[in-house]
DNA sequence: TAAGTGTATCAAGTCAGTTAATACACTTAA
DNA sequence: TTAAGTGTATTAACTGACTTGATACACTTA
């Protein structure tokens, strides 16, 4: 379900969280559904009690999780989740087609690269 | 010149790197221009010589400047240099384009994040 | 020769991340 | 009621990257 990549420089908990989020998003977590205890996930992957809670601590705090005590950890409901999630992605696009322009890339080549990923009509460049 | 932000998290000598690039590429300094030494640049910046001989260091690894002994360090003429930087910049555009493909981003809407950016006509989402 | 340059080294300190151990309150099922 | 599993909190210790501070040496230029 995760994997932690020891050559990644950030943080552990870090993987961890972003991996979940994914999870999430994707609807491989369904709402409401349990996600693996802080012990038995530190256990999976070799790793302190310590590294996982702190990873579900960022998850409840941004809303992708709740937490009730005793009980378990378990996905959000919450629609507004993927909104959020949507914009934070196109503000990234954003972002890199700005720096692409600023290089001097033209339109073109971007519009290129945006049909190359989305499987439509290229253009012949030979 | 250049401006160190203590709430980044990334260490003093990368921003440091990553800012000459910036200015190496967008031609702000130009071929065999001579950069600040590395302890005028230490002074400028209230930080050690050594946090600068390790960004001028990196720097040079990666082919941005060359360095005489004695002398200092200068930019180097290389234009490679800007074809591996376009590359660079495509690499990082077909992230994010993956990204919101496979968040269930329609076509349009990223073509419509293009087109704003790149000042062309752009869609009536009303 | 003196001043400025890059380069190298070493010891020390800071800080984030991580580990390890322990403890406590809660929920659930036997 | 009891035992097991849950989240949560705390503390001490370790590690590694980063940074500082000091010093030294070889080179180039004026």
């Amino acid at each position: 379900m995760i994997q932690l990549d020891y050559k990644d420089r950030r943080p552990l908990y870090e993987q961890v969280t972003e991996r979940f989020q994914e999870l999430i998003l994707n609807g491989v977590l369904q709402p409401d559904e349990k996600i693996p205890s802080v012990r038995s996930m530190a256990m999976e992957l070799s790793v302190t009690p310590n590294t996982i809670q702190r990873a579900y601590s960022e998850l409840e705090k941004s809303g992708y999780i709740y937490t009730v005590t005793g009980r378990g950890n378990f996905v959000s409901s919450s629609t507004a989740l993927h909104a959020l999630h949507r914009e934070n992605i196109l503000s990234s696009l954003k972002t890199a087609v700005t720096k692409a322009k600023s290089s001097g890339i033209s339109r073109e080549d971007v519009l290129e690269t945006v049909e190359l990923i989305y499987g439509g009509v290229t253009y012949d460049t030979n």
